[in-house]
DNA sequence: GTGGTCTAGACCACC
DNA sequence: GTGGTCTAGACCACG
């Protein structure tokens, strides 16, 4: 998958643990919350990216439809998937923040328990969220 | 699941979608960053917390094993199921950060999609991460 | 567990003291080695090696849990369980090499404790590993 | 466990995955491996070395039992435990290089399976075996 | 009484 | 058809 200038989006690799929909999933959200993806944005067709990849295009179909229940793709017959939202469409849904936030409670717990401390998490969280920050910056 | 003090540490759901040895993989994890599970602190026997739930002991077996391939049980014969180590038990192994560092990689950028702010996210995680803190406090 | 020219390449022991899902581990990894297995290889569905071997399916789902935590195995929910990599798929994982030879040591000093030369015992060494490189020949 | 000299010879981790009669057993035999141990040597008795390690004197027991069906110990009750052969006590048993050929074979097949090639698996062996050898001119 | 192993059989989701 | 999950109940080794 690639962009208009050239620059390759994403990737998946078929020998992970993670199922390759999932991965299709993971990538495309990091894609819009980095900018490379923005609001109306089209994503290849399922059946192009699914030989981009390698993959069967069931699988490629799989990962959109996560994203159209997260409410973060919709997909017409005719114009194909584009991006519903970015982080610059609005405030997210209370009932996401509910789940949200009980997912990172069990992500931030694991750091905790093992062993990285309170300002480390902090600092890799910081860390990552300004990258994401930079790229809009570059993509605008 | 209780403590001393009568306080119940962990409960499951059977009706979830995520599996119940999962849940309880996941709240185990949880009570070790708060502090109510310690380096040290022993859990009950497979099948007493199986009956306790309400759950086959294979249930538990399998979500003990989960956390003991996380280093974060030892299970003997003889003592039963122990905690293995907790935040105050040590630095993580850097192979561990960084895999979890790719685990909160895609959780941020979900919460970035869907429209939370840089700012918000860390209120948050900071907020989490202090529930934690002055749990462990209190536990002391 | 047949090849296509006929000849069986794994068989397990119900009656010995190693458990059966640790023997099916074993067998497999050997079978990879020999060649006899390679990287994209199918394994058989585990309730059809289950009836195979006369042995319960979740036996067989142990002995490819224990497969896939190293590595060695993909499990699908389509495609079943595909071998993931053998020795000509790269080197190995630095904490895989510190693992094995601490473990390498023990079973060496074994051999050399109960008399065995320093030659006898890489003879040995030699024969072993000189069978594995002439069924990869053979199975090219 | 400690040298006349003052070097501690034996060390066991209460936090490993390997059981602790099991650590005893395999650092008795590479300590007898390496020549810090020789046939005749008296070890600990159970109780002693139990209190030195912290540990239930039966876990010790079992641990020097395992050695004594190797062959290994002899265990008295007026004598305590004296270590029964070494590398220069003559050959082994047909039936232990058997045995030991076929845990070889699985050994060697993890290597290769991951990615070690024939030349590394063999370099590993003789730099462990090498350094067993060297240990026996020190101790001499 | 503990965990470890194995068997048997059920239902689910996915493709 | 596949694997994933859960339940139920059995026997064993260990301590």
């Amino acid at each position: 998958m690639e962009q208009k200038g050239g620059g390759v989006i994403i990737e998946v690799d078929p020998n992970s643990e993670v199922p390759i929909y999932q991965q299709l999933r993971d990538r495309v959200v990091e894609a819009i919350a980095s900018g490379a993806l923005r609001e109306g944005s089209p994503l290849p067709s399922t059946r192009a990216l699914a030989t981009d990849f390698g993959i069967n295009f069931h699988t490629v179909n799989k990962g959109y439809d996560l994203l159209r229940q997260q409410r973060l793709l919709r997909i017409n017959r005719k114009s194909g998937a584009v991006v519903l939202r970015d982080g610059n469409s609005g405030p997210p849904a209370p009932e996401f923040v509910a789940d949200w936030t009980a997912r990172a409670t069990t992500l931030l717990a694991e750091a905790t328990a093992h062993g990285l401390s309170r300002e480390e998490v902090l600092d890799i969280c910081r860390t990552i969220l300004t990258a994401f920050g930079e790229s809009q910056e570059e993509s605008r």
